[in-house]
DNA sequence: TCTTAAATTAGAATAATTCTAAATTGGAAT
DNA sequence: ATTCCAATTTAGAATTATTCTAATTTAAGA
């Protein structure tokens, strides 16, 4: 038994990366390894950057919005936005929806069995269903 | 008869100016006739700021800023996010969710007995529900 | 090992928004 | 009507989040 776990998260967000075209970098992979570490998380771009900044490694913000934003377009991660001026980028690649606390800031999972739209409305002529967002605000 | 016909939209949104605490400056009473001149619209504070270029009228842009959200916090206007990274205004008071349109980033109503959400979560422990924001994303 | 397109980087640039501090003004009190 | 003053407006600076530029470095295929 090595010393070091498996992590089933970071493996497979790993795996996404290597099926993209995009081209495995120590900066990719760093960053990979720290986002999917623990799971299901949500992340601000500078809390990313003082993460990495935390394990001492040294990758430049423009390196780390390039990598966040090609990792959305290739679907390894989520981007959400909510009432705040920052957007987020989150590890949980299942159908779900957000809590978002307007107090502190904080953004929750909804899974997608605790939440249902029962009724939508017709899509307007000519236009494509692309994604259903949808945020409950809540306050302390 | 005056040459003046009158604006229900114009008068309420004025009604709401006047109970509010807010002055009642040529700035804002301009604002509101131009934003409510013709219902139920959308803005973008750049579009706000060229309408009242356009109707001639001088207002800075920091004016613009803060009577928009001023407005807000009164309940004059409602704001808007989508995942554009610019702030809408809606002059739309009434409950009602919005499609997204991500090819020309245009916004649209969706009336609330066109959507119907028959299953929430439950409110996490100590916070209360502010409001459930659905944005339906389209595109062309 | 060579090659080269892709990636990274520092720092400049941009875009949206807020702040600052000075001048102006609405409206209450006289 | 006049005075007064906190609220408002303003220009321009500052801030914040993000993207761009152009030079350097690197992954990975030939």
């Amino acid at each position: 038994m090595s010393s070091m776990s498996r992590n089933m998260y970071v493996e497979n967000a790993l795996k996404m990366l290597e099926a993209s075209s995009l081209k495995l970098t120590s900066q990719r992979v760093n960053l990979l390894k720290i986002l999917f570490k623990n799971g299901n998380k949500h992340f601000s771009v500078e809390e990313v950057y003082n993460l990495v900044d935390k394990e001492g490694i040294r990758i430049s913000l423009a390196t780390i919005y390039n990598c966040l934003n090609q990792f959305t377009a290739k679907g390894i991660l989520k981007m959400v936005r909510t009432s705040s001026d920052k957007v987020y980028f989150d590890t949980n690649l299942t159908d779900h929806q957000h809590f978002f606390c307007k107090t502190t800031g904080r953004l929750t999972d909804i899974d997608s069995k605790k939440i249902k739209i029962s009724k939508l409305p017709k899509i307007p002529d000519g236009k494509k269903l692309k994604s259903i967002e949808v945020v409950v605000n809540i306050s302390d």
